[in-house]
DNA sequence: GTAGTTGCAAAGTGTTTGCAGGCAG
DNA sequence: CTGCCTGCAAACACTTTGCAACTAC
């Protein structure tokens, strides 16, 4: 993903291409999501958006999040039963994930083969390959 | 996964093997788990355990299977943030979930090559490699 | 102006813990 | 007998929901 600090004013354009009305604390928590390459909790998302001043509830994050992922424009991790995280990168691609730090970090697509995978049952198709390189210090 | 019944005294003998005290309850919930081939929540293991008389507490079985895992009994799949499957093959192997249903197939590592994965951070080493199919009907 | 959004607090869900009584060895 | 195990209920962490006030357009 580029490292590349989003305007605000990108961003706003960005949320109505996806049919969300631009408020003040979506727009904030947007940034904070995809001006860092990290993947955020709701929780860290929280904390970043208020970090100045406390401005946005614990629930709008939550509800802004549900509603980024149903608008696809973050996607969600999951490692780790009590760690949900959500990725700004919405193009298909997998992760390492250290089990001691809880580190996430991508690995892209394009590098990785996966061959041999069995017929789906019938009238399935697959809606997404989720690969998870569970790593930890030697 | 052999479909075999394991009788109660075979599980007695496995969880002396992981160094498991085997009582009623545990050798109860050890059957619910390989007795049958599917991946059940720590909900349907306590429905099943108390199908015919209600004698063990939620307590116990979360207590239990956190510790069968510890014992590397079973395994933990995570698909679902709100839905944590032990599995009780431990034997590495993948993963198809229908995001419809919830349901959960094994895939045959065998099967399965990953090729292209990228070198690890220095000083790490692979637990483990996950690999999720989510599927769902046409 | 009006529909959609927010904050707060309360309710929900799945899991863990503290403690008194009970079972395994 | 002794220490480990169990059940119960309370505690917990994370997420969702109900509702009145507020904001985008």
């Amino acid at each position: 993903m580029k490292a590349r600090a989003y305007s605000r004013e990108h961003l706003v354009r960005v949320l109505r291409d996806h049919d969300i009305t631009p408020t003040h604390q979506r727009v904030e928590i947007a940034h904070a999501l995809f001006s860092r390459c990290e993947h955020l909790s709701a929780d860290g998302i929280l904390t970043i958006v208020n970090d100045r001043a406390a401005e946005t509830s614990k629930a709008t994050v939550y509800n802004t999040l549900n509603l980024f992922l149903d608008r696809k424009l973050v996607r969600e991790v999951i490692v780790d039963p009590s760690r949900v995280f959500y990725d700004p990168n919405t193009a298909p691609h997998h992760h390492f994930y250290n089990i001691d730090t809880g580190e996430l970090t991508d690995i892209d697509e394009a590098d990785v083969n996966i061959s041999g995978l069995p017929q789906l049952p019938r009238g399935m198709m697959v809606e997404g390959v989720d690969v998870i390189v569970r790593i930890r210090s030697r």
